[in-house]
DNA sequence: AATTCGATGTCCGAAAACGGCCAGACTCCT
DNA sequence: AGGAGTCTGGCCGTTTTCGGACATCGAATT
């Protein structure tokens, strides 16, 4: 069973999804991989206690604060890879940047390999389900692009804005699908 | 995590592991599919209560007598399909065989079909992973062929007889790989 | 800047191969 | 005639294998 709710912000609406303990999901509005991770149906329950946690850290956030990631349990469902890929984008600081290159490197230490594809990294910060909280939106292309972003590349440049990152050295791709 | 210790017996060394809650499996020397259901490493844990418990209901059976299954937790990893033929497994009276297809048709009725493959059961019947407790030894062929065992025929023909099944009926398929 | 190209690792779905079977038809012996 | 072995084709859940897709990267080309 999974319940979830939703709640407004300032990029659209939001879906939380959570298994009654932990957190499970986080997903915009028309977001790509929607549910992806949670086989099961929703069930609304809007008065769960961790949604409340959730929704005042998000309140925060959309407030211009660094509300700890450490605050709130998160379950996010996946393979052992991409488990740990997650881990390593929580590890990002506030307002910072990185690469996919930096994160294939940091787990090719991590799984004492010489060499781990940027791509694999890819697929694993693209099906990041717990969207925001696990910030795969600091994540740009070796040469500053946007790439891409599940939710949309437009709220990916508001979410960094509102970090306060420089963007004048980031730039949207041309087959982006952004509107 | 999944502990293990192993035991003499009549019939050659066993082996035997736990979640630490549930017994998860029981293999014999040299079984096929030795510890197939369990994906992590066994770690020794000889002192484990529940060990105790399986090592004297095992004395009791190999002294010819019927201890109940349902004396013991068991927790048999494995499809949805495979545990609900296992389930069956354990509704064999001691001491009584039946064939492959009387267990397909019984899996058919629980699962509300007109017909099921005896061969799917089958595949079910030799993976199961707690051997002699969940009695997958008083399956025969529909001819009375002993046809396999995973634990070697001559086991399967051990523990028969120890239950005094009358086994003039059964008999050992030319193609055996028993020594 | 935007394309091309080739090499990259994981995940997912589809397809194929594999059994501890079984019934029926077929031999080859009394 | 009849019994015991052998072969064949169908059976269906699991496991394995395989082929794409993908939010990449760097160098070379337009």
């Amino acid at each position: 069973m999974v319940y979830s709710t939703t709640c407004p912000s300032p990029i659209g609406l939001i879906t939380l999804a959570s298994d009654g303990e932990k957190l499970v999901g986080l997903w915009m509005e028309g977001q790509k991989y929607f549910g992806d991770t949670v086989s099961k149906e929703l069930v609304e329950k809007p008065n769960l206690p961790l949604f409340n946690e959730t929704k005042r850290w998000l309140d925060k956030y959309f407030n211009g604060k660094n509300p700890l990631i450490t605050d709130l349990p998160l379950a996010p469902h996946g393979g052992e890879f991409r488990r740990a890929v997650w881990d390593i984008l929580c590890e990002i600081p506030y307002g910072e940047v990185v690469t996919y290159g930096d994160i294939a490197k940091k787990m090719a230490a991590r799984m004492k390999k010489s060499s781990m594809s940027s791509q694999a990294v890819g697929g694993a910060v693209g099906h990041n389900p717990i969207s925001i909280i696990i910030p795969c939106h600091r994540v740009v292309g070796a040469n500053g692009s946007l790439t891409g972003y599940s939710g949309g590349i437009d709220k990916k440049i508001r979410l960094l804005e509102l970090e306060g990152v420089d963007t004048c050295r980031l730039f949207v791709p041309k087959k982006s699908t952004a509107p």
